[in-house]
DNA sequence: TCGATATGAATGAACG
DNA sequence: CGTTCATTCATATCGA
């Protein structure tokens, strides 16, 4: 009887420290997250193969991550967003039903595959103090992130102020990241996206 | 304009919806797949259209389907082959970034279409017991396929028995398929193809 | 523990 | 043939 199994005993790892030995799926750090959302709200919403290598690279720095995830990331998101926007849109037509559907914002799929640039109004706050507390408490980041249990509208602050053709609503802009809240993240201060270059 | 579904609005009937929900896209059957599979890996990863048509006919006999899934069948799975490849290889290459790039392993696009045979090595198994249990726990089958929710790595065992010019590697196949993927399918014993015939 | 939701992953279908 | 969209599956997280 074969009974050398990988591991008989399930890994009921009870503690609360989870390192590495996941092997389910990709569970994005907060700190990849904030890096996905950035560039997916810089415009950059479908990033070519060579852009997604370099923002594999990016989150590697954060935990592993393949070039897959990342792909898989963007096209859930677009795809995602994409619906989000036709059921808001249905919604609000009910049995209005004219209007031809998504005149000039259902197509819009312009993509600015030049290089994102995160430096720009990253979050659309102040570029000066970029908290570099290092807490440990998180996972293995060394900027100013910390993870908190409120504040996620300060995160998304920044969808109106892009000039990307992205939701117009200025609402419900928190349910995509998580309904209610949920998300523990809250972004300390300036552009914390200088240190990842 | 894509708007020219069969069904543009979703269909709203729930709860006295028995047989077949008709499902917007076709979901392979478990032994439709492993038949896809086995001509895939037999060599014939490009079906001219004779052959796509006959394939199709013997699909038919575990659910319906048409010409078209069997020629889109084929083509996602060169293009996934492929891309696969790429992504192990440039994976392992790592920061080797020698070798020429993708010298010999790239171009093998060697395809047989002169009619399959599956009755050969059809799956690396022994052509004795074909478990006809037909366990109506399945969908509609009528040989020797169990759904399970492991041993994925059985169906995939003979990747490296056949003479067929694809994946090379011996290792990492689990991660072709998606890591510890989650697949609930399991190959039960036999050359299950003998009834097709 | 179970159900609802969010989301990573897979894949059929179609576009260019 | 490569890429993208749409749908579905699988799993992690949350709430009652």
């Amino acid at each position: 009887m074969e009974s050398e199994s990988q591991d008989p005993n399930t890994p009921p790892n009870l503690g609360t420290e989870r390192t590495e030995p996941v092997r389910s799926r990709w569970t994005p750090k907060p700190e990849q997250i904030l890096i996905l959302e950035s560039i997916f709200n810089s415009g950059m919403v479908n990033p070519p193969k060579d852009e997604t290598v370099r923002i594999r690279k990016l989150l590697e720095k954060f935990g592993s991550v393949g070039d897959a995830n990342v792909f898989y990331w963007f096209q859930n998101r677009r795809s995602r967003s994409r619906r989000r926007q036709r059921q808001i849109q249905a919604s609000l037509a009910g049995e209005q039903q004219a209007q031809a559907t998504a005149g000039g914002g259902g197509g819009g799929a312009i993509q600015y595959q030049s290089g994102f640039m995160l430096n720009s109004p990253c979050l659309g706050l102040s570029p000066s103090s970029c908290y570099v507390g290092s807490s440990s408490s998180s996972s293995s980041s060394s900027c100013g992130l910390v993870e908190n249990g409120s504040g996620v509208d300060d995160l998304f602050s920044f969808s109106g102020q892009m000039g990307i053709p992205e939701i117009e609503q200025n609402s419900s802009m928190v349910s995509i990241l998580g309904g209610s809240d949920a998300s523990n993240l809250q972004y300390q201060s300036g552009n914390c996206m200088a240190w990842l270059f």
